[in-house]
Formats: C-alpha cells, sequence, structure tokens
DNA sequence: CTGAAAGCGCTAACAT
DNA sequence: ATGTTAGCGCTTTCAG
C-alpha cells in the first residue's frame, strides 16, 4: 500500500504539498496539483483513514444507538439521518443496543475512545446523568425517546397530542371502554400515557388499570394483548395500541378468533408504518413524521458539531404529528 | 482526555508496561497491574482507537453492505452476522447501497483507506471484476446475491431448489398457468428463475413471457404486478413472488379488487419473514433461514481474517432452504 | 506557494 | 518482567 510519502517522492514534491492537495487547501499550484494527481493515480493510493483520523483529531462519524433494526421504525427514523449525514461527509455507525443497558454503555465508550465525533441515542436503558457524564467526550443526542429534565438536546414529536388525538377519535366513534398498550419507555411513553388518560377523563371515562398493558412494541406483544382481553369480564370495545407493530398483533390474533374489526373491538395503531396498510383492515394510526425527525436530529448533531460551544442545555425540537384514518376504527 | 503517558506517569511505569496491560499481554506482576487500572481509573483513560488502529494496522470493523434496511430481509441477516462479530469483538459498519453503483464504490473505498479490515455484500451493482480487484485490500464475501464465475467467497442458499419447490407445490395444487416476479438481480435471480422454469417445463407447462415479471422487492411492486395481470387476456392462476414483500403486495391489492385468494389467485412467497404469517391469508413461502445465513456468512469471514493466506477461490456454502406451508395457496 | 519537522497516541521489537 | 525506542501515516505549524 502506497503511503503519502510514496505518492510526494514519485510527484518530486513534499508530503506537506501532498497533504494539500488531498485535503483541498488552497495556495497549490496547478502544475503541481496535477503532478500530485498524477501519482496518486500511478499509485492507487489512498489516505489511510485512521493516521487522518489520529491527525484531525476527528472521526466524521456519528453513532446511531437504535434498539434493533428489524423494527422497521428505526431504519426509516436512520434513513432520514442519513439523508442529511451524507450530504455533511459524515459516516453513521449504526448501533443495535437490544434493550441492553451495557451494550448502551459500551457504544457510549465510542465517544471516550473518540471513535466517533458525537452521538444519538433513540431508546434509552441507562438513567440521564451516566449519559450526560459522556457529554464531555463529543455532542450527545436524543432522538424520539425523551425526559425532559435532561441537559441533552432532544428531538421528539408531540407524543401527548399524538395519543391524545387518537383517544378523542376512539371516543367519537362511541368507545367508552378503551384499553390502552404502551411499551415505550421513559417520558415518551409517561406522555402517550397522559395524552391517552388525559382524553379519556376529559370525557369522563374510567380506565380500568386492568386495561392499561405495558409491552415492548413488537407483534407478537399485540397477539399476547388482545388474548389477555379476551379473558376479561369487562371487555374493552377498543385499544389503542403503541405501535403499528402492536395494533397490527392485535389485529391479526382477533381475526383468529373470528372477531370482527372494527365491529367487535376498534384498534388504533401509532406510527404509519408500511404494515398498517397491509393489515386486514387496514390501521388507523398515528402518523410520525419518522423521517423527517431523522433529518431534524442530524441536522442538530451537525450544528453542535461545528458550533461545540453553544449552550444546548435542554433544547426540545417539535414536529408534527396526525391522525391517519383508515378501517381499523 | 488522558494518554497513555499520562497513565504511565501516573503509575510510575513505562508506557509500554501500561499498553501491555491494556492488550492483556502476559509477563505483567499482577502488583502492577493493579497500579495500572488504578492509574486508568483515576484519569477515566479510555485508550485512542484511531491511535490503536494505525499502530495496529487493523479495525476489527468489517463494513457489511445492504441495499438498505428499510427491507425486513436485511435487518435479520445483519443480525446473524452481528451475533457472530460480538463474539469475535468485531464491529459492524452497515453500509446502504440504495442500490446506487457509484455508492457501493465508495464503500469498497472503505477498505482501501483501511476504515475496514472486511466487506460483505449482500447485493451486487458493480461488475465481479472491479469487486475482485480490491480483494487485495482485504476479503470481500458474496452473501445471498451471487455470480458462481466469481473468484469470490460466495455464502447463499440453493435458490433452484426453493423456487423449484415452490413451483412443484403450485403445480400440485392443480394450477397450470403460473405467474412468476423475480427481481434480485445476478445468478441469483437467475437460479430463482431457472428453478421455476424447470418445473414448469418438467410438467409440459407453458410460461407465457408476458407472466414473467421483474421489480425490486417491495409491497408496492406486488401491487404492482397484480393490477398487471389483471389486464391479462389470458390470466394466470397462481403468482410464484419473488419475496414475502411482493406477495404481501399482492395479497393486499387482490383483495382489494375482491379477489379471493387463494381460490381466485394463489399466491406463493420468498423469505418467510413476519409479514409472511401476518398478511391475510397468510403466506405459503419457501423459507430461507436468514439469521443463518448471516451467521454463516460472518464466520467465513472470521475465517478468512485469521488465516488470510488460505485460498477461497470460488467456494460455495450453501444452506437448508424449505417450504412453508400457510393458507396463500 | 512550498518544505522541514514535530507529533497525534499507541504498540512491538529489542534490550536488559 | 519491564523499559527504551522507533515508527504506524498523516497534517500542520513555522520558516522561507
Amino acid at each position: 500500500m502506497a503511503t503519502i510519502a510514496d505518492v510526494a517522492k514519485l510527484a518530486g514534491l513534499s508530503r506537506a504539498t501532498v497533504s494539500r492537495v488531498i485535503n483541498n487547501h488552497p495556495y497549490v499550484t496547478d502544475k503541481k496539483k496535477q503532478l500530485v494527481y498524477q501519482a496518486m493515480k500511478e499509485l492507487e493510493y489512498y489516505p489511510n483513514s485512521s493516521a487522518q483520523r489520529l491527525r484531525k483529531q476527528k472521526t466524521d462519524t456519528i453513532a446511531v444507538l437504535v434498539p434493533n433494526l428489524t423494527n422497521p421504525f428505526f431504519p426509516f427514523l436512520i434513513e432520514g439521518m442519513e439523508m442529511i449525514a451524507v450530504e455533511n461527509h459524515l459516516q453513521l455507525l449504526i448501533c443495535q443496543t437490544q434493550q441492553d443497558k451495557d451494550k448502551e454503555l459500551t457504544f457510549l465508550n465510542l465517544l471516550k475512545t473518540k471513535q466517533v465525533d458525537g452521538l444519538i441515542f433513540t431508546a434509552i436503558k441507562n438513567d440521564l446523568e451516566t449519559i450526560a457524564s459522556y457529554q464531555e467526550c463529543g455532542p450527545i443526542i436524543l432522538c424520539n425517546e425523551y425526559q425532559s429534565e435532561a441537559k441533552i438536546p432532544i428531538i421528539r414529536l408531540d407524543q401527548y397530542k399524538g395519543s391524545y388525538m387518537g383517544t378523542r377519535f376512539l371516543i367519537e366513534k362511541g368507545h367508552r371502554n378503551i384499553a390502552y398498550c404502551g411499551g415505550a419507555e421513559g417520558e415518551l411513553g409517561a406522555d402517550r400515557q397522559k395524552g391517552f388518560m388525559d382524553a379519556m377523563k376529559e370525557s369522563r371515562l374510567e380506565v380500568d388499570s386492568k386495561s392499561m398493558f405495558r409491552y415492548p412494541p413488537s407483534i407478537d406483544s399485540g397477539k399476547k394483548v388482545l388474548r389477555e382481553i379476551l379473558a376479561m369480564e369487562n371487555k374493552p370495545t377498543a385499544i389503542f395500541a403503541g405501535s403499528d407493530e402492536v395494533a397490527a398483533g392485535i389485529v391479526k390474533e382477533a381475526k383468529s378468533f373470528k372477531l370482527r374489526i372494527p365491529e367487535d373491538i376498534a384498534v388504533m395503531g401509532f406510527d404509519d408504518l408500511p404494515i398498517a396498510e397491509l393489515v386486514e383492515p387496514s390501521l388507523t394510526t398515528i402518523r410520525q413524521p419518522v423521517k423527517g425527525i431523522g433529518k431534524k436530529t442530524m441536522e442538530i448533531m451537525i450544528s453542535m458539531l461545528a458550533n461545540p460551544s453553544t449552550n444546548i442545555e435542554n433544547q426540545v425540537y417539535e414536529l408534527p404529528i396526525e391522525l391517519v384514518i383508515r378501517e381499523s376504527i
């Protein structure tokens, strides 16, 4: 493998000049520039990025911590982030935490070991104090998941509004006994739940604690929820699911029990992922502009990278959220 | 940020000894080891990975090129790879090519710039010669996607067998006019198609060239295929879809046209992803042990990394594939 | 506009 | 068992 010294020698110039050409610095004669390019091509030279990183003390890489990639929400989020990242010559290092506290810490160490310049959380298992302490090593952003007392910038949607809106819709459709299946942890989950609760309270509807479920967002969780509901005495007529995956599981299981949707049981999703349109009946759901959050998050990251001095204490950015009406309610 | 020199000074030892402790080398007294640990903790020392990489001339990172992550096939594949990778202290750098030839080349350069030690393709847009030329920079593996004349190790399933098996099943169910929707490029797609064709030929069934579709694996492709089929004069009674996504799209669209499945039209999927169970009716499909391929691929990568001298010219590894019977046929 | 030289932080001979 | 030292390949002052 050729090094910068080889190129310099072949071009009859110094390593400094070659470096200047590589990095598009001004003040290099066109003639010498051509000489360098030629030598680089001849030697099939490519700069060694470890050396560059060590010298420049930056990696142009951002770690993105997601619980997993099999939940389609995250690939879409990442797609949004990546659109902005590539424009800014940043690389994403995608890290699956699998909801594991220790894995999360391991990935946080990417910041300490200078393997990445910044880090984005899309779910948190550790407490904020722990995480906040890593901020000295580089910018950290919370995306989607959040906790308001954090001294960490946050990009999120108004979850409260989303679930409030969804619940109102269910109530307007005549439902009185509505079950709720959360899943998201932290304040995001709490906000969603609060939106649900407030909408119910506003209409003077009671919420049975037995109809409040808390399962991770997956198809299987949805199936489980439905079975548990069927075993209840005072069966809810509608379910507000925490995600389209859960809602899809509920729908699927309901049909295996020959229940009609929405007549026997109505289901509200959350996210509006492709799966929402696919299941039969298709899901009425709360649309989150997932890619939009991803983009916004990366934009903030970039501005933090460019401007490390900014005080970003507890900034919250919010994006719109809307109700998509289909067939499941 | 503390460096190894700081730790050495505080511990009253040389940098070499500290390095030995970091890298778990033998021949360090327990006493001194403790001294080092203590100093590291006190200074909150973490080794700079750029420096380690530059010095060791390896990154312990493998690039995985996928078309995208929104097609659930790839997250599952990655999950398999990652299981093996973490066990071996390897990091995955997931790269979305978006089916773009140039992006693919950009990612290939990760090898040249020494940013990764090896690289795995799960889809190829460039020709093999181009790719093969990068092999001098580190091991390259083709996973799933393949071309048999490649001088590159390949991990794949017997696609021919899969589609042959599926088509036989369709024929046994009485179908005579069967449409086929491929999508995968290269020989993988060709093999699948050949399996289909051979099964048809064996039963002396004709294949109308108009019923041979070639669309990328997505729900929308499926919808499109169904609409085109409905516009045909001599309508097929069954469709062999190239993926569960396509099959799901077909099923969805068929129902919007009030067609019954499998009575009016039967659909065979490919992959057996969660979506296969979710749609109504659930998909009869060809199960690929996706995670298994991922694991196997990473195992090969690791052995290539450990044993760079091995001649891995055109090795093919195959894994079992099976028919999963559900409701769509 | 170009070159010389210092050094980013670490590891691996080599020496003891 | 531990320390000394020479780089890994690159960028960036500082001179000129």
